[in-house]
DNA sequence: ATTTAGATTGACGTTAACGTAAACCAAACC
DNA sequence: GGTTTGGTTTACGTTAACGTCAATCTAAAT
């Protein structure tokens, strides 16, 4: 017989913290700017699997570049209603929007890379001649 | 015969402000922060084609969500000494630190374009549910 | 019962990346 | 020759994204 323990790992707010590498008072913040809602024990925050998984959406976004505003946007896209025709008009042009953005830093992404490539190739031939 | 101009077009702070879309103020900032450094006629700031060049890799560098100090240690190894063996070492793993930021970057990028993908998808979907 | 370990909410401090306003020059135009 | 136009520096203001206390509470251990 298989279990699935009905909710499996709990988190307090320091926990989820090491875990992600991150400050518990950054959790906090992003809180009051509404990326996450953890649940509560009585005053004490609550964190869950999938809040954990919000998380590391959040530095995802952090990592390339975005604002907490932009990653909340984003995440807000997750959570509209797909019953609600209007709204996910509006969420398909703030989806499009933002493939468009990502388009255009991969562009820059792999410019920079090929340039970083260039001058690795020129450092290694440097370093080579100077020890043969 | 061929020619070419001794030195094309120079810019004043606004001109190149204004091609680049950004404003004077900035630019005058990113010199305070050692990022470029125009001549002079007199007083006034001159740039050349080449500090417009150098302008486009630090808004590269900011797209891509680099802070300015991370910018400028970019581009200062665009001015290293290639001759100075050791330098070239230090170079060296600075460029390939810098690779793998941009290699951990790509992959973000490329998860978070699928999740958009299929987010698109879903609500395409959906639009065309409802207009049929 | 009291210490302790970890949680909470303010409140203020800090750094980066500019914006904005003030006071000042200098060349150019009427 | 005054004034507009566009440049300069200096200084203070602002927003985002937290850091850093301080005061308080509370569940658990001694």
């Amino acid at each position: 017989m298989t279990f699935s323990s009905a909710s499996a790992d709990l988190y307090s707010v320091t926990e989820l913290a090491e875990e992600l590498g991150i400050t518990p008072r950054a959790i906090r913040f992003y809180e009051t700017k509404g990326l996450i809602k953890p649940r509560r024990a009585g005053t004490t925050r609550v964190y869950t699997y999938r809040d954990r998984a919000r998380m590391q959406l959040i530095l995802r976004g952090k990592r390339l570049g975005f604002s907490l505003a932009d990653i909340k946007e984003y995440l807000d896209m997750y959570d509209v209603d797909p019953s609600r025709a209007k709204q996910v008009k509006l969420l398909l042009e703030k989806v499009d929007r933002r493939i468009g953005e990502l388009e255009q830093q991969r562009e820059d992404l792999e410019t920079t890379l090929a340039e970083l490539d260039e001058m690795r190739q020129q450092c290694v031939a440097k370093v080579e001649g100077a020890t043969q």
